[in-house]
RNA sequence: GGAGAAGUGGCAGAGUGGUCGAAUGCACUAGUCUUGAAAACUAGCGACUGUCAUAGGUCCGGGGGUUCGAAUCCCUCCUUCUCCGCCA
């Protein structure tokens, strides 16, 4: 959520940032104000009665030191009506800040500077694009391929679980090894220290960085133990600083990680969701960084040629979208995504999304640093995949094939140990 | 899963109902001394909220309760340790 004071300071501001997303959040704004003042009167309130009520009893304490009892019983009875007192302050005081907890939790993140305006993906801003879209002779979409070759079985995934939960076999399982160990070996060599997370997560992780309590639906949830199935590493791996003051020389602090993915993703059919293109459960390798709040936006670009340098290593055609403020995530301020042309889908594959959320998930986290006015400040938080799993199979599988087979990108070969799967 | 013990500031560790937000040590920061450093000495040193700045308020694993007053008593949850059981 963006913190109350940023919005305190730079009100119209605020407002004019928000306005990129195609709403007026004007009202919200507003609102969050007046609940926040509220709030501070009630605080100031509720202080002034436990002040007068901690100095009374101070004052028995002393008077029951020097055996004035009948002094102090006689204090006693004025601090009925304090303590009354207090306890309603207090209830309206909890009610005053859930107030404002609920208006902020529907404002989105105010989208950065770069950010165009607009309303959906059709607004959003082609950066640039690399490579050629290539030109096959062959042109089967990767679900065929995958039956052709047996790679990926999604009949065996649905009778042993169902449908989003794919088998990889064979060549295929092996590709993806390939790809994750080489992802995570990209990684390390660009600064990124391992994390190999736990891919359970408690409600306090999942509140850390806002999948809860909004979007419980989205994720996997074991009741009898209240426990989540991570949607992405992010949760887990971002929740490593919950509640951590970080050192100001540590910046940036960069970490990578392999996991498994759980998405419920209900209600979702059709083609968008064909073969690997959108399922429960999936691989993916996540990128996150803590940045001083001087120089994120510096380390959203770092990463965004990280990923590009991902993509470029495997030969593959991509474009970067810079989102514009509608189709930016609800917690980001700034977005880009990476898609690769499918030849045989005729369509962009999302294989990467990175974002800058400045404050938006720190605020949640309570992620800070120590400035150098000595002052807890929060930092900004960055994440993005590097890179996703399935859409990168099929990618690979679809751009590559030949009719004597699918040509394996030579950055893998040592990985996965052969060169053409046939 | 069963039995027992424990959770206090960055760390260690006092504190069992009344000037305790908390002794002491270490660590850290600044100063004195020194050519410089070390040592020694002096001072400072938790977080949140709040104020122009003070003041004030809250926080001793989390939540709730008893009391005029709780780190201290009660309930509950969580975590850690020891022993037993089970087990990749």
């Amino acid at each position: 959520m963006l913190l109350i004071n940023d919005i305190r300071a730079d009100k119209e501001g605020i407002i004019a940032r928000l306005a990129k997303r195609g709403k007026d959040f004007t009202d919200l704004v507003n609102d969050a104000l007046t609940l926040d003042d509220k709030r501070k009167a009630t605080q100031v309130e509720l202080d002034n009665v436990l002040a007068e009520s901690n100095s009374i009893s101070k004052a028995i304490g002393q008077l029951f030191a020097q055996k004035k009892i009948e002094e102090a019983n006689a204090m006693k009875a004025k601090t009925g009506e304090l303590k009354e007192n207090s306890n309603t302050l207090g209830e309206q005081l909890k009610a005053a800040e859930a107030a404002l907890l609920e208006v902020l939790y529907q404002i989105p993140n105010a989208p950065g500077a770069a950010v165009p305006a607009g309303k959906s993906e059709a607004d959003n801003k082609i950066v640039l694009e690399h490579g050629e879209k290539p030109n096959l002779t062959q042109n089967l979409p990767h679900w065929e391929l995958c039956e052709k070759y047996n790679l990926i079985d999604f009949e065996l995934g649905v009778k042993i679980t169902g449908a989003g939960f794919p088998v990889y076999r064979g060549k295929g399982a092996r590709l993806q090894r390939a790809l994750i160990n080489w992802f995570l070996d990209k990684g390390r060599d660009a600064g990124f220290e391992e994390i190999q997370p736990p891919i359970l997560v408690n409600e306090a992780s999942g509140i850390g960085t806002g999948q809860l309590p909004d979007k419980e639906g989205q994720m996997y949830h074991m009741e009898v133990d209240n426990l989540y199935a991570i949607p992405t590493g992010e949760v887990p791996i971002t929740n490593i600083y919950r509640d951590v003051i970080v050192k100001e020389d540590d910046f940036p602090i960069k970490n990578c990680g392999h996991s498994p993915c759980f998405r419920r993703e209900a209600g979702s059919y059709g083609k968008d969701v064909r073969g690997l293109n959108r399922l429960h459960q999936f691989d993916k390798v996540e990128i996150v960084q803590l940045s001083h709040p001087s120089n994120s936006y510096e380390l959203l670009e770092d990463m965004s040629s990280y990923v590009q340098s991902l993509l470029k290593d495997l030969g593959l055609q991509y474009r970067v979208l810079l989102l514009c403020g509608g189709d930016t995530g609800f917690a980001s301020a700034m977005t880009y995504d990476m898609e690769v042309w499918s030849t045989a889908q005729k369509m962009w594959l999302e294989v990467s999304s990175v974002s800058n959320f400045e404050t938006f998930q720190a605020n949640r986290l309570k992620l800070r640093f120590k400035n150098s006015n000595g002052k807890n400040e929060y930092a900004h938080t960055l994440n993005g995949s590097a890179l996703a799993l399935p859409r990168i199979m099929a990618s690979i599988l679809e751009n590559f094939q030949t009719p004597e087979g699918i040509i394996v990108p030579e950055v893998l070969r040592p990985y996965c140990g052969f060169d053409v799967i046939d």
